[in-house]
DNA sequence: GACATTCATAGCAAAAGCTCATGAATTGAT
DNA sequence: ATCAATTCATGAGCTTTTGCTATGAATGTC
């Protein structure tokens, strides 16, 4: 057999009250089962721990050494036992996960916000990633977890529909643009149109959308940033060609979206998982938020 | 229940080999044992550490963090049934004991000489202290024991005599004084003699005991350490009035001891253990030394 | 000298731990 | 595609450990 815990525990009680009595008493146990769990530390270890008598119960100097590593010991224990249940219950800890650049900019931060007012002490560790990189990163780093576009079907992974937004064209709040229910791609074609730029996962499927019917988006400008595109739209520059969803409501209030039909189309924003793999609480955590948050959006942006 | 060491040790197992069946083969428990261990272990921490399938066991990142409490521990654990090994056996360790200001300079240098050679890492905290002093610093420091010349009976002592030797003139190894079998106190008087100072300890007996026969030491010099008598001696400036004990043979290898006469009176060097309380290992490896060596001397002396 | 306190020990009951046997899932090979 | 092999989980049964009660022995107190 091997030293055990529950040896150190009564071995420290008894260290510091000089007592056995009064060490079993404090741990809840009879005097003579501590007794025996000290003769059995002493057997275990090899060395006399106390000189006892029936009156008195002096330690040896072994004992004095043997404390301090005790003491450590047992308070590695408790403060094991400590971090452990603060991770369960998500008071602390680290979310790692990886966004598409645009999730991140444009839906994630409200997100973030919320889950940080429910949970302060949680570090979390964002990456923003290539939309083609979400896969492939989440399979190789420590991230828990990915949000963001991704469709289809894909080895070891989980994929779940957060929301989903309708390619819409964004635009300032002017009584004739939020008179219309809808546009059409074909109207677009009149007016100024502030598009993402073709490299982006956004702009590829809408071009290739199009393409099927034989139709072409041909924007009077093209941005890297959603961001960008939005304070353009904002100036007034044109009507900005994204998914409602990356429309923050807060951020733009003087924008309004109105979906594009034929085609209609969408987009989802999806979290995708290792199949197999538990999420940290933490992690969890954050993702209950997320799905609060972002279902909330899909009904906003639906009414 | 609480953590235990058996389940942090099958736990670090796991994470390690990735794999319950080999952790249970390394500690030499079955797969089941095993599975259990560490089932109580995430029901005792209250957190998922693997996420296990038929095929794999993969740690989570509460697991990772676990880990590196688990190993501390544990190297901890080890630390601490290794160091009491080593206390056990002596091999470590440290002996704090108090000695008599004359014992320390002319005894126990060899004890310590030899002990040394046998018991290398033990530390010696040898502390001189005046001969009255001995039983009451033994009660109160954490001094182990006491070796010096005390007599009588003390409360919570145990009093062992080491060695004892006959109060002795101690000279040059001349041919007049190599011829004596002894001298008597009386034939003193005729001649140039070193003792020590009346306050010690020494001097109080041998003092007490000539005045009880109406006798009286009327020293030529008088000095406060031993050494200084003997050196004094070696330079020819009389003859010393010493237990022949005190006279280090390898020190001083011209100078021989006659045993005094009429009276003849004998100092006992002894070991002083406060009753009830066992001496460390080392401390006891001490003891033998000195045991030895003392012995060993005593026959010298009277040989 | 009677009393109270404290530690040790023995007997017994309860709990825990381990093993064995078995089942389910998954991988790799034929 | 089926079969064999590997791996983890689970349940039954046995063994060991643990803890409690009761009692004894020693020691200090009034």
């Amino acid at each position: 057999m091997n030293v055990t815990l529950r040896q150190l525990r009564v071995f420290t009680g008894v260290y510091r009250t000089r007592s056995i009595t009064r060490a079993a008493r404090e741990l809840g146990i009879t005097q003579s089962a501590a007794s025996l769990l000290i003769q059995q530390l002493e057997a275990q270890l090899g060395v006399k721990l106390f000189d006892r008598s029936t009156r008195s119960v002096q330690p040896t100097l072994a004992a004095g050494e043997a404390f301090a590593a005790a003491e450590r010991m047992l308070s590695d224990a408790q403060g094991l036992s400590r971090r452990m249940r603060d991770l369960a219950q998500a008071r602390a800890g680290r979310v790692v996960f990886l966004a598409s650049a645009g999730t991140a900019s444009a839906l994630l931060p409200m997100v973030l916000a919320k889950f940080r007012a429910s949970h302060p002490d949680i570090e979390i560790d964002m990456r923003d990633v290539a939309a083609d990189d979400l896969v492939p990163r989440l399979s190789t780093t420590d991230a828990e977890f990915a949000i963001g576009s991704a469709e289809g079907e894909f080895a070891d992974m989980t994929i779940e529909t957060l929301t989903s937004g309708r390619l819409s064209a964004i635009g300032r709040r002017t009584a004739d643009f939020a008179a219309r229910r809808s546009l059409t791609w074909d109207e677009l074609a009149q007016l100024p149109t502030i598009a993402m730029r073709s490299e982006t996962r956004i702009r590829m499927q809408i071009d290739q959308a199009l393409s099927a019917q034989g139709k072409r988006l041909d924007p009077t400008y093209e941005v890297t940033l959603i961001n960008t595109a939005l304070a353009m739209t904002a100036q007034g520059l044109g009507l900005a060609i994204l998914p409602a969803t990356m429309l923050p409501a807060d951020q733009f209030s003087t924008l309004i979206a109105r979906p594009l039909v034929r085609p209609a189309l969408t987009r989802p924003v999806s979290l995708l998982q290792r199949q197999g793999r538990t999420l940290s609480p933490a992690a969890q955590a954050f993702v209950a938020t997320a799905r609060m948050v972002l279902a909330g959006r899909t009904a906003q942006a639906s009414g």
